[in-house]
RNA sequence: GCGGGAGUAGUUCAGUUGGUUAGAACGCCGGCCUGUCACGCCGGAGGUCGCGGGUUCAAGUCCCGUCUCUCGCGCCA
């Protein structure tokens, strides 16, 4: 008999009745009868109720050991009594009685529950990771990630793409965001960088003639962290040749869609996803129509531009007229059917704007053709009847504004759609749709953008990408109005994917970073490698990469990205299970050439109070 | 760097207007129990109320400072 086990603990059923089995695993739960003991033995596969009978001597033995330690149990399988078979167990038909048992390794008492899901915070989790790891959820998670992993390669080898590994210690690459950086002790002075994306080794894949590129590749980038974003995280990243944006779209559809098709039902409901083609939307109008690059579709509300009404001479509300002169604009937000909510409903939305920093938010409520609210009174009827015109007004419903300059207000009224659609919802009115993963691409990113502090043309995105119209709309167009083949992905309100079709023309290159105030020796300096490598024969390409953790976190249904890794940082980036970041030793320092020039301390007790814990 | 929320037993939380000895559930320890599977019953241990200062006859509760976690802003295109 094999020396751990002959089954796993999710294995026997009703055919196994009369046979001899070894299973090892943890003690999940121990039920103590007095004359008869229950352990129920878990493992990665399943749960076992295990029985030490009446008049055994290992009923003190095994009652003394703690949850969660590790043993052997052998036994013989009995069918269960008809009214004591447990229909919520796999293995509940039959239970194993126990005739000897070996210790493995004995667990001290836990500092938490594995076999319940309390509410244990956070910090402890992560410090005890193993232990959260062996809980039912997170068992889950971690396999639903093994799982769309291996699906997504089953589907990009189904389209003949080859899998590449990169360099992790390398150079800064072209995201604007700060690196990871690590010393080199051969150079000193000098350091590698850790990859922010592949995106410069993928290109040169292009141009070394691989065609067909992707990699689950592990990302870094050093900025704060949010829910969504660590430091670390990995990216389905995806690079073709001789392909245009409609190429792109094509391959990676079917691949996003089937996995979500695949895995939306991981939650126990099936979760409808936008079959394929995804809606495009240009990034002009998801601005206009959303406030944002990234909208959460499944929310029916919309914004449009009702600047033309408030510049009437027959309007006399100055708050606006006085935005509107310095080159503001106004949106505004239909919200249908809430004729009916009491005046708390707007004035909580009021002064939820106030604590974004608006100066309010204003509305119209509309009873048939009559304007009511506090500005109503400034628009006279026939600006109302333009104003019903352009929003599409009906009896019942309220029209809400946000007046600034237009990125802030679209920013603000993009908040408010979201905070108008949720309150409506926890109103009894129809809300965020749920039940779906509504997908769309934003496309025609503009190339350039205004830096708002330094008034400097900057990149908007990838300086990578080809701008629409190629080197002569860089000569003769005004920088500001030339779109790049620039798309994002988007789904329920995250930014899923970030791509483009590539610039491969060093004249362009060159135009293209000229503008934004690059000078020729930089761009050689910063990207020499891949700007000689363009000029020795660079095929058109374009690419995509996709954040693994975010899919999984969505599919998953978690509120943050956490829960989807087996070990992560916390929110301040500290593993607080393996203590990194960690001091340097001296002699470690000497090797790298480095001198440490610390900031003052904090006031003490912030460390004391951690190596306590 | 800024803002919101949180910090009370091993864990999750309650704690009224400032007022006696700070409670509950789960866990832990001891005892009982032959069929449970969220087992049940009896008993017990366990607290720097994050830390420091202040107000007060009296502070978990009020005030000030500070630390930590978390969510968001900035940042990340």
């Amino acid at each position: 008999m094999h020396a751990y086990r002959t089954h796993k603990c999710g294995d026997l059923r009703k055919d196994n009745v009369g046979e001899t089995v070894k299973l090892s695993g943890w003690i999940h739960k121990k039920r103590d009868h007095g004359g008869v003991l229950f352990v129920d033995l878990r493992d990665t596969y399943g749960l076992t109720q295990c029985v030490v009978d009446e008049g055994s001597p290992l009923i003190d033995t095994i009652d003394k050991w703690h949850s969660e330690s590790v043993i052997t149990i052998t036994g013989h399988v009995k069918a269960r009594a008809d009214e004591t078979v447990n229909t919520k167990l796999a293995t509940g038909d039959i239970e194993v009685y126990i005739d000897e048992v070996v210790m493995q390794s004995e667990a001290d008492v836990i500092p938490f529950q594995v076999a319940e899901d309390d509410g244990t915070g956070e910090d402890h989790r992560l410090k005890y990771r193993y232990l959260d790891l062996r809980r039912e959820k997170m068992q889950k998670n971690i396999r639903l990630r093994n799982n769309v992993i291996r699906s997504i390669r089953e589907r990009m080898y189904a389209q003949d793409f080859q899998e590449f590994q990169t360099p992790i210690l390398t150079a800064s690459s072209p995201e604007g965001a700060r690196d990871y950086l690590v010393p080199s002790r051969l150079h000193p002075g000098k350091f590698y960088a850790l990859p922010q994306a592949p995106q410069q080794f993928k290109q040169l894949l292009m141009m070394s003639g691989f065609d067909k590129y992707f990699q689950i590749a592990p990302c870094f980038r050093d900025e704060d962290g949010r829910a969504d974003r660590l430091a670390e995280f990995y990216q389905l990243d995806v690079e073709m040749s001789f392909v245009t944006q409609d190429d792109v779209f094509n391959t990676l559809e079917p691949v996003i869609n089937g996995i979500f098709e695949e895995f939306s039902d991981f939650k126990g409901k099936k979760q409808s996803v936008t079959p394929t083609p995804f809606p495009r939307i240009p990034y002009r109008d998801v601005m206009l129509k959303y406030g944002s690059d990234k909208p959460d579709l499944r929310n029916p509300l919309e914004i449009v531009d009702v600047t033309a009404v408030f510049e009437r001479d027959d309007v006399e509300f100055n708050a606006f007229k006085n935005v509107i002169k310095k080159g503001g604009v106004v949106r505004a937000i239909k919200a249908p059917g809430v004729g009916g909510q009491p005046r708390s409903f707007f004035d909580k939305l009021n002064s939820w704007a106030q604590g974004e920093g608006a100066p309010g938010l204003g509305y119209i409520l509309f009873e048939g053709n009559e304007g009511k609210g506090p500005i109503a009174k400034f628009v006279p009827s026939e600006a109302q009847a333009q104003l019903r015109e352009i929003a599409g007004l009906e009896s019942g419903d309220a029209v809400f504004f946000i007046c600034n300059l237009e990125k802030k207000a679209a920013h603000m009224a993009g908040l408010a759609r979201d905070k108008i659609c949720d309150d409506m919802g926890a109103n009894g009115l129809p809300g965020r749709e749920t039940g779906c993963y509504k997908f769309c691409w934003i496309v025609d990113y503009p190339m350039y953008e205004l830096d708002e502090k330094t008034a400097k043309i900057d990149f908007s995105h990838n300086p990578f990408s080809m701008p629409q119209g190629g080197l002569e709309a860089l000569n003769t167009e005004d920088p500001l109005e030339v779109m790049a083949d620039q798309y994002d992905c988007v789904c329920n309100g995250f930014e899923l994917a970030s791509g483009a079709i590539r610039n491969h023309q060093p004249e362009i290159m060159e135009k293209a970073f000229g503008i934004a105030g690059y000078g020729k020796d930089t761009l050689e300096k910063e990207f020499g490698g891949m700007l000689n490598a363009m000029r020795y024969g660079a095929p058109p390409h374009g690419g995509i990469a996709y954040g693994i953790d975010r899919m999984v976190m969505l599919l998953a249904d978690e509120p943050n990205l956490r829960e989807v890794y087996a070990f992560v940082m916390n929110g301040q980036y500290e593993d607080l299970m393996m203590n990194a970041p960690s001091e340097a030793t001296p002699d470690q320092l000497k090797d790298l050439s480095l001198k440490l020039n610390l900031p003052k301390p904090k006031v003490e007790g912030g460390e004391e109070e951690k190596k306590r814990a």
